[in-house]
DNA sequence: TCTTGTTTACGCCTGA
DNA sequence: TCAGGCGTAAACAAGA
């Protein structure tokens, strides 16, 4: 039986291409013998590298690749145990911003992501398969196609739900069909995992609580991300953090209150410590100004330090300084600075909301977790660099996804961007904001 | 009543 | 071995 970590599961490109791929986790342990592959016979072995990224492939997590065969766009997923695999291809999910952005098999409305459409033309490279080997590959597809735990923490989907959202903010029951939409996994034991969503929401500093605004009632508030939580998952990778994010203002405001109930139960004097500072986890740069939501809902106070608990956790009247931003990024409401980035489509939009390349890295500067959403994109683009290969030849489902040169790897991203009008499948979505994760850094 | 949100507790896993 | 991240369960409160 596989461990619930150890499946994990990538999707092979070429239907008749047999591929080699090490790829690398950090801190999760995929054993190669558990690394699968589904929907067509892909042959593949795994290098778990832990964090030590230092086996010479760039940091793309592509080992070796023989000439002609195909990248390769990997979604990892976790197989629950004895059950099948599955790959993000078949899950259908049509969320506009993530889903497709993620370029890992999501169908395009009207576009079926049976391996029949994976015949014939991808990116006009023509299969040449018979009716045969369509059929069989077809069964494949039905046998290892199935709904198997994504290694992704509760953490990281409902990051990738709010990351997903135009408005970057979202509400509990958006989370929840987001994750259904995209991880067919979790369209089951739906009290189990709802309540690890709410309970990680509640939990997590790193997770915002924004009222409603009188014109957009309903039943719960909107979650959006702390500025200062972007860098939760290093190297992009969308795994098992680093560090926990932990908002130093908010920890210590609760050491101080802690200690006067305690000071209230014994009598004796509180605040002979001094509160949790700033050595907390590398993530949490500094906040100059403590920020609250206003309970009038999308707008935000700014003020000078020294918030309560209650400042940071509960509405407040709106104060003079306040001002209506109900049309601005959720981090603007938060009082953090954000600043236009160039993009050149949804989809490089898409990409730098999950790319925190911005992010010290360690390992190079150019490296790309292979659970980041830019590494699952742009592995094509990977191999063409380093390999030589020719993207149109080797292409990928990234590549199926997106006829944008703008789907690039994130150096070029980075560079001003041209005002080629999007192209491809993404055409259709424009986020609301065009600041993304990246900008959020400062 | 159901959903949303908070909190506590416990166990497992992983890295230091 | 230990600390920390994570998943899960459960109890409870508040609001729609």
């Amino acid at each position: 039986m596989l461990s619930p970590k150890s499946a994990y599961e990538a999707q092979g490109g070429s239907p008749s291409s047999m591929q080699a791929m090490t790829a690398m986790t950090t801190g999760n342990s995929y054993s190669p013998s558990s690394y699968t592959s589904s929907g067509y016979s892909v042959t593949q072995s795994m290098t778990t590298l832990g964090s030590s990224y230092s086996t010479g492939m760039n940091g793309v997590g592509m080992g070796t690749i023989p000439p002609s065969h195909t990248s390769m766009t990997t979604m990892g997923m976790n197989s629950v145990p004895g059950s099948q695999l599955t790959t993000m291809s078949t899950m259908g999910a049509q969320h506009p911003g993530l889903a497709n952005s993620l370029g890992v098999g999501m169908a395009h409305p009207g576009q079926s992501m049976s391996p029949m459409s994976m015949q014939g033309s991808v990116n006009g490279v023509n299969m040449n398969l018979t009716r045969e080997d369509v059929l069989n590959r077809q069964k494949q597809y039905r046998r290892s196609y199935t709904h198997a735990k994504p290694p992704y923490s509760y953490i990281a989907l409902i990051t990738m739900a709010v990351q997903s959202s135009p408005n970057k903010m979202v509400t509990l029951s958006e989370i929840y069909q987001f994750i259904m939409d995209l991880f067919p996994f979790y369209r089951q034991n739906q009290q189990r995992w709802q309540n690890s969503i709410r309970h990680s929401l509640s939990f997590n500093d790193c997770f915002v609580k924004v009222q409603r605004t009188p014109d957009r009632p309903g039943k719960g508030s909107y979650w959006t991300l702390h500025p200062n939580a972007h860098s939760m998952f290093e190297n992009g990778c969308y795994l098992r953090r680093q560090k926990r994010f932990k908002c130093e203002r908010k920890a210590a405001l609760k050491a101080e209150q802690k200690a006067e109930n305690e000071e209230v139960l014994s009598g004796a004097p509180a605040g002979q410590q001094p509160p949790p500072q700033a050595n907390t986890p590398v993530h949490n740069s500094p906040t100059p100004e403590s920020t609250h939501v206003s309970s009038s809902p999308m707008t935000v106070t700014t003020q000078t330090p020294s918030p309560t608990l209650t400042q940071l956790t509960q509405p407040k009247p709106l104060a003079p300084t306040a001002v209506p931003v109900q049309s601005q990024h959720p981090q603007e409401q938060l009082g953090y600075p954000t600043r236009p980035i160039p993009q050149t489509s949804p989809m490089s939009a898409a990409m730098s909301m999950y790319s925190t390349d911005h992010i010290k890295t360690s390992v190079h500067p150019s490296f790309h977790h292979p659970f980041s959403i830019n590494s699952i994109i742009s592995q094509d683009h990977k191999l063409t660099e380093l390999k030589g290969y020719d993207p149109m030849q080797y292409s990928g489902y990234a590549s199926m996804y997106n006829t944008n040169p703008s789907v690039v790897p994130k150096q070029e991203m980075e560079t001003p961007a041209s005002t080629e009008p999007a192209t491809g499948y993404f055409s259709g979505y424009v986020p609301q904001y065009s600041t993304t994760a990246s900008t959020l850094q400062s």
